[in-house]
DNA sequence: AAAACGGGGCC
DNA sequence: GGCCCAGTTTT
């Protein structure tokens, strides 16, 4: 007997889906985009950067065909930076690899750099109408529900009987609006903490609801603690309010993106002389480290990080080389390490992580606050 | 199977 | 402070 589920959740969708821009088109690549964007990522943080980004680069041409910078700038503050990376590489692939057709499959789609089974799924059922199901965060909470599945759903084990099941749900007409309704009611009503039952549509297929585990279900496994970490920056200015930043190696954490030269605290050595050693080793700068001018608290995922940015003075000697010449914004190599000068005020067009952007606002404050 | 990989909003 | 989000990749 075939379930009542999807029929139900079909109604329901059909007449509460939100309007989100990606729910406007058809088109394989804004949906890619949106997917890309939207992975770990919150609805509404999404929505403004997917606006500006397919501003920016409209066409799969457009994006294969950017400058690094301008990628990542686009990017700036919506985290897991790869993500971007990938999705430009994965353009290149289509633009310039496949004369602009796309992958007209999940399966396809999944050999794509930073798409697995998920997005892949997504996009060809939204975009194609291919019949395949998608098995996201909220998805799982919404079968583990659905199914009363009382073992926690991030283990290998249970992960596949979810996608089986997921597998199972999906219909062969419109699957992609299937796997958003999926989605959707995961987001508006099946949410982690005091679901609204009375609201639902499934209200009457759910196990957990009736055998009284609403509040128990999904399990997850217990997370470890992460570990806190310190670290030190360097304000080094310029007569023109150039501010020295370097650029990250493209690949690891934050990989390609913009920070003031820093370094990370290990063991019981001054704050001021890391910074010194650093900078003299780094950069060949001889320098004086003066006060604290900003101060940040950051906590990633597997790590918690508060850096403290120091003034910094460069001696007589050292202000004669050459780094302190360029034109501003402009990036330079200097001793095996891509440097550049920006001014704080937000202008600039190399992207930040969000550490230092919350250390350079600081800056810009302090600035604004002074008489003209 | 576990860890790496950002950032934000909510409790 | 912990939790969790339209996950993927590497180890």
């Amino acid at each position: 007997m075939p379930s009542p589920i999807p029929q139900k959740l079909g109604e329901w969708y059909r007449s509460n889906a939100r309007e989100l821009p990606w729910r406007e088109t058809r088109d394989p690549y804004r949906i890619w985009v949106s997917e890309i964007m939207l992975q770990q990522t919150r609805v509404e943080t999404v929505i403004p950067y997917y606006h500006q980004f397919l501003e920016a680069f409209p066409t799969v041409r457009a994006l294969a065909d950017a400058p690094e910078e301008e990628l990542l700038k686009l990017w700036e503050g919506l985290g897991y930076y790869r993500r971007a990376r990938n999705l430009q590489k994965g353009a290149q692939v289509v633009a310039h690899e496949r004369h602009g057709r796309f992958p007209e499959n999940a399966d396809e789609w999944a050999e794509l750099s930073g798409i697995g089974r998920y997005t892949a799924a997504a996009i060809a059922s939204i975009a194609q109408d291919q019949q395949v199901a998608v098995l996201d965060g909220n998805v799982k909470r919404v079968l583990a529900r659905l199914f009363a599945i009382s073992r926690p759903i991030d283990e290998r084990t249970t992960e596949k009987e979810l996608w089986e099941l997921a597998e199972q749900l999906v219909p062969a007409s419109h699957p992609g609006d299937h796997n958003q309704a999926m989605m959707e009611l995961g987001a508006t009503l099946c949410i982690p903490k005091q679901p609204k039952c009375p609201e639902c549509p499934l209200w009457k297929e759910c196990d957990a609801l009736a055998s009284g585990r609403i509040g128990s279900i999904p399990v997850t496994s217990p997370k470890k603690k992460v570990p806190h970490k310190h670290a030190v920056a360097a304000l080094i200015r310029r007569d023109d309010g150039g501010l020295m930043i370097w650029k990250r190696p493209p690949d690891g954490l934050l990989g390609g993106m913009w920070e003031l030269p820093v370094v990370e605290l290990s063991g019981a050595i001054e704050p001021q002389v890391v910074l010194q050693e650093m900078l003299k080793n780094q950069l060949q700068l001889s320098t004086k480290v003066g006060p604290i001018l900003a101060t940040s608290r950051h906590a990633y995922s597997h790590f918690t990080i508060a850096v403290r940015a120091f003034e910094v003075l460069a001696s007589e000697a050292t202000q004669s080389h050459d780094i302190w010449q360029p034109p501003l914004n402009t990036p330079f190599e200097h001793n095996s390490r891509t440097l550049a000068w920006v001014r704080p005020d937000g202008s600039s067009p190399l992207a930040l992580h969000k550490v230092m952007l919350k250390l350079v606002d600081q800056l810009d404050d302090s600035q604004r606050k002074m008489p003209l």
